[in-house]
DNA sequence: TTGTAGGCGTTATCAC
DNA sequence: GTGATAACGCCTACAA
């Protein structure tokens, strides 16, 4: 009776197939190691009893668990959620879990959740960004864990990412601010602790700014949690100085729109009055109006590249290269030339 | 040497600490079993050895995995991911982690995950909606998985839920606007089947019309899976047709931001020229112009007490209760008051 | 090609 | 309060 109502194991189906356990099992993960007479007999008790793996027993016996951890800052940005997705479907593709967890852009938190995730015994680990901890670094070491960054390209650190140039993205699009003929230039950034994203930003412009014999140091820049709400706020902050800016660049897109937003709810016209842009190129900015000029980053091309990268590393064809993946330009109706 | 670079065991901080693994486990798992002294000399071991326990073994000693799994039809969509993050937070506060995948709206795919996650040892489910095949119900029953359905209040059918009433939520919705005078009343509505949330938003719109004199068979519907440009494009085939709608009702916000779009796309005027109206009141809703008249649902609220209510079904403090949540209305610019 | 048997690291049930 | 010890279900040498 209870037996009926139990899960059945890989003896139920090897008893009812008439073969070891071992064949049974090699059935699953090498059938070509056995002859297909038997092999169909196994597979049909397989499906009779509607036999499943016990993930537990097999973890422990593989010593792996095809898991893999990611680690975002957010599920609520649309960025993070549609590279996760594309990250997700190509793990599936290649017959591994996701398992996800959120920091809140927060460090301690996210160092836990990478504890939990390992504890978890996820055989490999995507992080966004490289700025954390070393020891971090070395914990995962340690346990030979794999670990991949994205959203960023910094060849110089050495560690394994799939991403792009942050700074490089943000300097191109400032050079095209600089050439519609922009030279009063403020900033709302992210918050730029523990965020290498952020930070690549604010110095690209920089970069930008003093490559063209503009002052880097005398552009106004406010650092505000990502966010509509904050983004408003911070617009009207820098519209209230004596110099107001002719452009305010973000840090990423739902800046841009709160800055939009501010910006209306001011009276002021964009791009009449003053001229907005983002980065990330998230739907919104097409939705809003004007478009928000931004600078497009391949995000699905990047969850699914990452998790390429990083199922090699897991199963050690590699150990972790450094990928570029371009951004590009989208000027839209938010930035004015102010040489037309 | 090898010893060094291995991960310790139970076994390692038994001998640390002098004593049984069995004490280990114990003060790991039910402290105040163990007499404070030996406690702390166990813990101090595990501290200094960096121990943590293994995944697999745990599981299959104790055969739960302390795993929740989600499908959620996409990630893609800022209220599965808002609605998914409070109940992911949730859940690591009762000490589970969240395993989530996603099914595309697609039965099949669905499915598929549901086996996945059983598979790799989900204690309990959430999943969206209560419209799949009952096989599943059977299959679930039958592993003795808990299921928890958010999105819907369907007290008829008995599955455990926490969601609120699609229907009743579009109905009074569409009284709102029937009250303002609105006749030529026309849906854009997501994809029905297999999907009992977008089924109960048509069927409300029809229940209003019904009850207040006018004809639900006349009323044009364009079904469409859910997105910016599908709304646009079901927009402009409704505002092609002889008799014009004074006002386009759609399934989602996602789909209104659309429809709004394509109105103006086409030189109409919202809400002068035709009235647009949503359901969800996610952040875009408020950020276009004009803002759109919707249905606000407390997503977050949702995903907190879905994870409180799975788990106490995991751990069988309940066997899954139904309960609803309060759904409001938001009026905004969008919907034309005609009488005013 | 197939079977035997040891081991994986915990938890939980007993004694002590 | 603590210590042996038997599961837990699978994988994988190794043997046949």
């Amino acid at each position: 009776m209870s037996q009926l109502r139990s899960v059945p194991t890989l003896d139920d189906v090897a008893r009812a197939a008439g073969v070891s356990t071992a064949t049974v099992s090699r059935c699953l993960n090498s059938p070509e190691r056995v002859v297909e007479d038997t092999r169909k007999r196994v597979m049909s008790a397989v499906e009779h009893l509607g036999y499943t793996p016990n993930f537990g027993a097999r973890v422990m016996a593989a010593r792996r668990t095809f898991t893999i951890g990611a680690i975002i800052p957010t599920m609520e940005n649309a960025i993070f959620a549609r590279a996760l997705q594309a990250f997700q479907e190509e793990l599936h593709a290649r017959g591994y879990t996701l398992l996800v967890a959120s920091s809140a852009y927060q460090p301690e938190i996210e160092e836990e959740q990478i504890r939990s995730l390992v504890a978890r015994g996820a055989d490999g680990l995507l992080l966004i960004g490289h700025d954390r901890d070393p020891a971090v670094y070395d914990y995962l070491k340690s346990r030979e864990i794999p670990v991949l960054s994205a959203w960023v390209y910094l060849p110089d650190t050495g560690q394994p990412a799939v991403g792009f140039d942050n700074r490089r993205s943000m300097f191109a699009l400032a050079q095209q601010v600089i050439d519609f003929g922009h030279r009063r230039i403020a900033m709302i950034s992210g918050i730029t602790k523990g965020n290498d994203r952020a930070a690549g930003r604010v110095l690209g412009l920089r970069d930008a700014l003093q490559a063209n014999g503009l002052d880097p140091e005398a552009m106004p820049v406010i650092e505000t949690p990502y966010g509509v709400e904050n983004g408003a706020d911070a617009l009207r902050s820098l519209m209230q100085a004596d110099a107001r800016p002719t452009v305010v660049m973000c840090g990423n897109d739902v800046l841009a729109v709160g800055a939009l937003r501010g910006a209306q709810d001011m009276g002021l016209s964009v791009p009449q009055d003053v001229s907005v842009t983002g980065f990330d190129d998230i739907e919104l900015a097409r939705i809003v109006t004007p478009q928000i000029t931004t600078v497009h980053v391949p995000h699905r091309e990047m969850g699914r590249k990452a998790a390429i990268a990083l199922v090699d590393m897991v199963e050690k064809r590699s150990t972790g290269d450094v990928v570029e993946l371009k951004s590009t330009l989208k000027i839209r109706g938010s930035l004015r030339d102010l040489n037309g």
